[in-house]
DNA sequence: TTTAATTTTCATTATTTTCTGAAAATATAG
DNA sequence: CTATATTTTCAGAAAATAATGAAAATTAAA
């Protein structure tokens, strides 16, 4: 085997590598396993793939295939072309990390925060007026719990509105944050 | 049922409510049902709570308590409390959500961000040395995926190693960001 | 020690989630 | 239309995860 052989093969062992711990990095993130595999395939592919394709690399079924699709499709992070004059759909990631980034961001928000929120906001409404000890301690501790989540909430959406430029400025702007500088102030 | 049986009454409504809706919406974080709702349940009580106690409110058995108890207490949420010339063990979940919301970002760091990191450097390291175009190109990939990754994990270990009223003030300051005032700057 | 209370473990069972594959539906070309 | 390619659905199978409950281990009081 020749160089350009072993590099060939160096760099989609670290590809297929890099798909394999993706998936199970998915799942720790409580994200289906072959969701998390289809989306790193996708982002790391110079082409847009087929359903086929995607069969084919992943081994997985038709139904699988073409269910976490679907799923990727509707949090944002992939999207399908149609090429002209062929009848297969294709499909390609966002490659751009800040912008999926975002994506994921805001769709958590919406999955995680927001239903949390409702719950929250249902409880510190039904026992606001009530009178007792156990009562007004348990309002309160709902009403915490509440303000925490929605300031989170609405910080997250202003940081997901923000440009990448804007990111990176206001992050290196935090990492210099020093304790002695925000302690006691 | 006179006023107050009914203002007990809503008031554990509200608490079931609480505790059942806090589980359905642990599942969504990705969170065993189970573990939240035990935490929901430490959260609003309002004594230590014992191991039994916890079996007979929430009708599960003992080596689910337990088990999930221990989980809690991995996770740094919940303490366990011994008193002085009793036997059994009793629970307490940390009440204060900044230090909560702090502990579940850490922990959350830890077992999401850390692992992606490392199965990312290790992809990089392999590739970066490559030449042709397709390498390369995954090369850069990984690369924005991993940077961005630091950047992340390290502006998030910032955060929660700020204390809370820093943290309000910060996200104040976040929150009064202007479109116009961040874009073309 | 012995005894009783309490915690821990773990094989088994139950539940939930994910996957398969083939049939049905849909779309396009000829 | 008809034939063919492609996508979608979904019942049932498989796999993964969580829960039970009883037995074993541990702890501490008597």
């Amino acid at each position: 085997m020749n160089k350009t052989e072993n590099q060939e093969t160096a760099w989609q062992d670290a590809r297929d590598s890099f798909i394999a711990q993706w998936g199970s990095i998915g799942s720790a993130w409580g994200i289906n396993r072959t969701m998390a595999q289809i989306h790193a395939l996708l982002i790391v592919a110079s082409h847009p793939l087929t359903t086929d394709n995607i069969m084919a690399e992943l081994k997985i079924s038709r139904g699988n295939a073409h269910s976490n699709l679907r799923e990727l499709i509707s949090w944002g992070l992939v999207k399908s072309v149609i090429r002209k004059g062929e009848r297969k759909e294709y499909f390609v990631a966002e490659k751009e990390v800040w912008k999926m980034f975002c994506t994921i961001a805001r769709e958590r928000k919406r999955r995680e925060i927001d239903p949390a929120l409702e719950a929250l906001t249902h409880c510190y409404e039904k026992t606001k007026k009530l009178k007792g000890h156990e009562a007004r301690d348990f309002n309160q501790q709902i009403k915490s719990l509440k303000n925490f989540l929605e300031l989170a909430g609405n910080t997250m959406e202003k940081i997901t509105a923000l440009e990448h430029n804007q990111w990176l400025a206001l992050a290196l702007k935090m990492l210099k944050i020093k304790n002695h500088e925000t302690h006691y102030s």
